[in-house]
DNA sequence: CGTCCGTATGTTAGCGTTCACATCGTTTCG
DNA sequence: CGAAACGATGTGAACGCTAACATACGGACG
């Protein structure tokens, strides 16, 4: 911008001047209302043209008490998971006549995760909704509820919060049968970081489906969602001949399974199965290609503001089902050879 | 929240009462004004503690007639650079004390951008970070710039305009040198999509590095920044047996290129050596692991916001250096066999 | 033909903050 | 010991907008 060249921007009064109309006809005018007559509004309007008014929000938001933001807390901004959620959030909040407040917390500490709270709310969003499913902000939320609208995105959430999200366990459990149906009979789990709620739900669901199958659970070895844990649980795991399969968490820690057991000779699927969490863009052009369970952020970021409005407007309480993650069949997995 | 039990969040008038002074004071405690007597201070912090006062930013943004935000417009959230650059301009901004807008635009259609860059100056941001390195971008700029202190995130940005990056050419020629430290004489390029400045900065990176080196360049293909594409240029290059090394303007591309060569049976790095460029977090574990360029977007943010904020102060026009790229060596390349 | 009503527009106040200035008590110093 | 200076606090206005109410103008109706 030129040093000096901007004057104040022009308000309402200065429309209304130009157009030869009262500041509140522009108002009206801005709004839409009907109670204009036609030649009125289009004066009104070629003004608006001319001085490239822009209603200020500001002062909108102080007379109206209301600030039309809502604010998004993710954490974990280098995944592909979060950063999706974060775009699709934004989008369907556009739609909605929202604006998004979006929040990354790179690091998930306690005090990280506050901070960014009391940015959010010092930003007068009217809803905060939580894109850290871990077990740290569950305490948090109660406390938080009682100040403003808060939508959990969430798999398992606490009763009486207003949350949505995908189904992590039902994704386990059609990871792990699809294993099983294989021929599997001993397949490891490298799962995320304990605390975190998804780790924690796709832990479970592949317990679920194998007890489901009478079958004993295999191995399991806790990451931190990284490509290097996967690796180095890999590394592990390639060690035990009598494991065939792995589930991995995510689709980072599956990658660098596989590149352990390359290492060691394994391979994939020939000797060891290997599936993943999330389908990541690449997984599909991954060496091989990656099977594993994809979610989709779509709707679950438009799902999120659809119940965040819905609260704010009537102050509902609404846990719609959570959504349906899916298999997708790639070469990493193959049917148990020699059984 | 509980429907209906919320009053009016405190204003400045209540807490003034409260501690029993005017709501100048309250002010002048809240913006850290040394001219007021210790024990009124103590009492004016006790009185905004137990009310749970927050300041109105609104109203704050409304009398200073500044909005204290900047925003960040970005496309392509899913990949890894994106997010981090968004991240890290987050932090920056908190740390500055602007808020940030961060407004991911998922497609990059002129028309979506424009609409993303007139929500943000809708919420009266004092400068727009544009994350956009697109061709498309370099008019709208200059009209832009007019109306608001912009910042590019560029690595070749237009005469005049206020700009950070990192040299995409010079990674470009480290990761090509290296090739041909290797002894690869036909070294092939993936490139990304034409309009993207990186992507052409990279390429002529790759292209000037040959022509200094004296040696013909090797084909290229052009990609659009996905493994797919990768994965398809690479299925092409694989069928010349006289190229030895590729570079790939992005690590997913470089990823696509390795499972296609490895489909055609040419060994990485022993027939044919990859090098990618991005240095994504699952680089390091891949199959086998990427030799890459990495940026680094923690000090792009930061730098992003230092030079914003000294324009909106200053309103100079600084143009800092580009950051240095550097290569990350791993095994995905490897001298020329048989030369 | 005067009254009533509806439609289009204008007027006033107030949202919560900061800025500029006014006030008041207390110290300082000739 | 009185005036000046200073430090601490208060008062009033203004930022740009919306909500509520007031007004003006016309046509319909008895």
């Amino acid at each position: 911008m030129v040093r000096g060249e901007s004057k104040n921007a022009p308000s309402m009064a200065d429309v209304a001047a130009l157009a030869g109309v009262s500041h509140q006809t522009v108002s009206r005018v801005v709004n839409g209302s009907d109670a204009v007559r036609g030649d009125t509004r289009d004066r009104v309007l070629a003004a608006i043209e001319e001085l490239g008014y822009r209603r200020n929000k500001s002062a909108r938001a102080l007379v109206m008490r209301r600030s039309g933001r809502l604010g998004l807390l993710y954490s974990q901004p280098h995944l592909y998971g979060p950063s999706m959620l974060a775009a699709s959030v934004h989008q369907a909040g556009q739609k909605a006549g929202y604006d998004i407040i979006l929040s990354p917390v790179p690091h998930l500490e306690a005090a990280s995760a506050e901070r960014a709270i009391e940015a959010l709310l010092d930003d007068a969003v009217e809803a905060v909704l939580l894109g850290v499913s871990h077990q740290s902000f569950e305490d948090l939320v109660v406390q938080l509820a009682s100040t403003v609208e808060v939508v959990m995105i969430h798999s398992d959430p606490p009763a009486g919060v207003r949350s949505v999200g995908i189904d992590q366990y039902a994704g386990a459990e059609l990871a792990t049968k699809y294993l099983l149906d294989l021929g599997h009979r001993t397949i490891a789990h490298v799962a995320g970081p304990v605390g975190w709620i998804d780790a924690r739900q796709r832990r479970e669901g592949w317990l679920g489906a194998l007890q489901d199958a009478g079958v004993d659970r295999g191995p399991e070895i806790f990451g931190d969602w990284s490509s290097r844990s996967g690796y180095e649980a890999g590394a592990e795991l390639a060690r035990d001949p009598s494991v065939t399969a792995v589930f991995a968490a995510n689709d980072s820690m599956a990658l660098g399974v596989i590149r352990a057991l390359h290492e060691a000779g394994r391979r994939v699927p020939q000797d060891v199965s290997v599936v993943g969490f999330d389908d990541v863009p690449d997984a599909a052009y991954l060496w091989p290609p990656l099977t594993t369970v994809r979610q989709d952020f779509e709707p679950l970021g438009a799902l999120a503001v659809e119940v965040a409005t819905k609260a704010i407007d009537h102050g509902s309480v609404e846990v719609p089902p959570l959504l349906a993650p899916e298999l997708v069949v790639r070469d990493s997995a193959a049917p148990r050879s020699g059984g």
